[in-house]
DNA sequence: ACAGTTTCCCGTAAATGC
DNA sequence: TGCATTTACGGGAAACTG
């Protein structure tokens, strides 16, 4: 008779974190037509204690609450618990109940609602309960808390197995896939297309040993280890959409970013492209990691493709991706306009004061194998300040007012040909 | 008779913040002949209410413990409490009780301990009480609270006058001074020099409207803006400790940021330098900020000076300070190569794709005005990747292998004139 | 309206448990 | 011992409250 739904972490409805605080809101379906007293409806967690689980809960906060209109529409009864938190209550009996799976994050749990309605003198007990939902103690554990709810929904329509996860069914692969690009949708706002699920389904599909029967099981999904990997496909896949979700949200709704794109596919795809033409991909080795790859051609025609060292979390902080795109450079080490900072004052030659301190991050000479681990070209921010000196047209030093005459002046000292300091080379011609 | 002291932050003792734990040892200076019996000490806070406030705080935790023998030393008897945390009990009675400073940073607490000791049939009770504390909810009143115990221990051998902020009282400078440079030695490893000490010293008496008397007031320290700033002097300067301590703190303890100089003592120092010379400097206008600042000279052999936009915490988590002094680089935007991204697949120009999601960021082209707000060169970070190239000993296509055919392409392509001699393995001329 | 203060809670690190 | 899970708490931001 009753709608319960729970969000808790926004658009993770279903998953419950201890200590914090978690909204429920109750409807009742039918209509009384007697409303002289107040329906009082209490909330209690794993009321029957028949959980897969010696973990025990219960919820803080104002568990009992009466309900009333709603004030929008047909003036049914609802309730919305607010600011109710679950808390673990150690259990000192170690009595373990059902041994079942070992992951908590494979522990449904459920949370019931009860009230008595007096209607024409009857006493009418009513009792309704949420869909299984999973308690973590930290956000780390969030995505397999997720990933469990959705396999769990994506596979049964049981409104209360609590034992699911003891023996989980198979999924249909395409039905998962739906569910994975409805995922997209719902939560960075722009679903998947065929090319990136063919490109999923094929990861999921790999050292598919058997069953090629078009189903998949909750362990390639999310228990094993991608092959060669040291994480799971859905915790590479939510690592992709919390950095889309927190660094390149506004390119991927745009559609900007192709993402999952095999290193195949995206050789075929380049390879008649002008040189210059490149494409956006996730990483399929860095967890949360993004790469560009572009095409070139070698001076004998050879066609040539390039990736760089995958963004992540940490350095598109410090760099937005839109940015890295736009100013990305290669140079020569030659060609590297000198550093101005020389002694450390009064007389300290620079590395002798900060050598030991400077990071084995491989800026300016490129790493041992010039190609990191992963065939990707090696990239470094570089502080820099960029001077506009346009040389189109002569200028009188008043021109270059705009310039201000001391930048100016580190300009004339170190990167023109009557450079005083040991310069590395002369300027390579512009353009 | 006995010995208080407690740490909770780290290194700021005194100062408990609600809802976290800390922990305080007690130690009984008497000794005691008798020991058949067990000393349980209790912990309170604020137990007699004559405190200035209208808040009110609960230990939480075990707060009766009794005393050991100490396991080292002389088997004097002590008692540590740990995980005692500070609550505040909502008090709905707004009875204003003292008025007092409005600040609850300035609101001194006292945690009081007692016990009762049975010795030859007399029943003596105990007391004793700790200096004051200062009671946050939040960490980022932690610097203000530190302030205040400063203060506080600075001015006066008083153990327990709670009202002190009612009208604090001044402090000498000198001995301010003192305290300023031992703050930075406890915290960073590295106390100030008179130089630096110097600094600090004009910093805090300039305006100093009257008293010349090396007095120095608490609004001065720590209530009132510093001139034409947003923030007080101790802000400033709890932002510049919490920078050293978590971005350049080997760099602090070497010694090798002067940091504290004014802009007219620093070009003093720099003027008869050597071109390149360059010191390390705290930035006076932005909080948590470092800069460098280097000579040269202008073709017409005028001295100039340079500070580069300082760096503030965000942008030393993704490049190391002496990361930045390393690779630091002055470029013409003429010189600047090429970007290997043209188009994104399979043909849209890149700024059509990405160009609105661009941030607003300096790149590139220097800003309207050459030196930004305060003087200082815009700098950005930008992303590169660096080939070295040596010419000064050609060799074979075969030693070019350590570098990847690709990579070299690319150079081919955007860098060079018409050859290219490159190798890896050549170890570049050191120093 | 607003500023001081507290609460909320993510995310990393450390502690704990098994 | 190692991994699974919880706890601790800094820090940014929202919520609260006079």
């Amino acid at each position: 008779e009753r709608q319960p739904c729970m969000p808790t972490h926004p658009q993770r409805p279903l998953v419950l974190k201890t200590l914090i605080q978690f909204t429920v809101k109750l409807r009742l379906l039918i209509k009384l037509p007697e409303l002289n007293y107040q329906i009082k409806v209490k909330a209690t967690i794993d009321k029957n204690v028949s959980t897969v689980s010696n973990r025990r809960f219960i919820l803080c906060g104002t568990h009992v609450k009466a309900m009333n209109m709603e004030e929008s529409s047909n003036g049914s009864l609802s309730v919305e618990f607010r600011h109710l938190q679950p808390k673990e209550m150690k259990s000192s009996a170690g009595g373990k109940g059902n041994e079942g799976p070992h992951m908590v994050t494979e522990e449904l749990h459920s949370i019931s609602f009860e009230t008595q309605i007096c209607l024409y003198g009857l006493t009418i007990d009513l009792e309704t309960n949420s869909l299984p939902v999973v308690m973590i103690s930290n956000v780390s554990q969030l995505p397999n808390a997720w990933a469990s709810i959705i396999w769990y929904n994506l596979s049964t329509n049981d409104s209360q197995n609590l034992v699911f996860f003891n023996n989980p069914p198979t999924a249909a692969l395409n039905q998962l896939l739906e569910v994975l690009s409805w995922q997209f949708s719902s939560y960075v706002g722009r679903g998947l297309n065929s090319d990136q699920l063919n490109m999923l389904a094929e990861k999921l599909t790999v050292q598919q040993t058997s069953c090629n029967d078009g189903q998949l099981s909750w362990a390639k999904f999310c228990k094993e280890h991608l092959p060669g990997k040291a994480f799971t496909f859905w915790v590479w896949l939510e690592a992709i959409l919390d950095l889309i979700k927190k660094h390149i949200l506004p390119l991927w709704i745009d559609g900007y970013i192709m993402g999952f794109v095999s290193k195949e596919k995206e050789r075929v795809l380049l390879k008649d492209k002008m040189p210059g033409t490149f494409l956006l991909r996730f990483s399929e080795s860095n967890l949360g990691g993004i790469t560009f790859t572009w095409v070139d051609q070698s001076e004998n025609g050879e066609v040539r493709f390039h990736s760089i060292e995958p963004y992540n979390k940490g350095r598109l902080a410090a760099l937005p991706f839109a940015d890295i795109l736009r100013d990305y450079k290669v140079i020569m080490a030659e060609n590297v306009p000198e550093n101005p900072l020389k002694y450390l004052y009064p007389d300290i030659p620079k590395d002798k004061a900060f050598g030991k301190h400077y990071s084995s991050q491989p800026n300016e000479v490129s790493r041992p194998t010039e190609r990191g681990d992963k065939g990707y070209v090696p990239s470094v921010f570089i502080p820099i300040s960029t001077i506009r000196s346009d040389s189109t047209e002569p200028r009188s030093p008043s021109d270059l007012l705009p310039m201000s005459p001391s930048v100016y002046a580190v300009l004339r000292e170190h990167l023109s040909p009557t450079v005083i300091e040991t310069a590395m080379s002369s300027p390579c011609s512009a353009d």
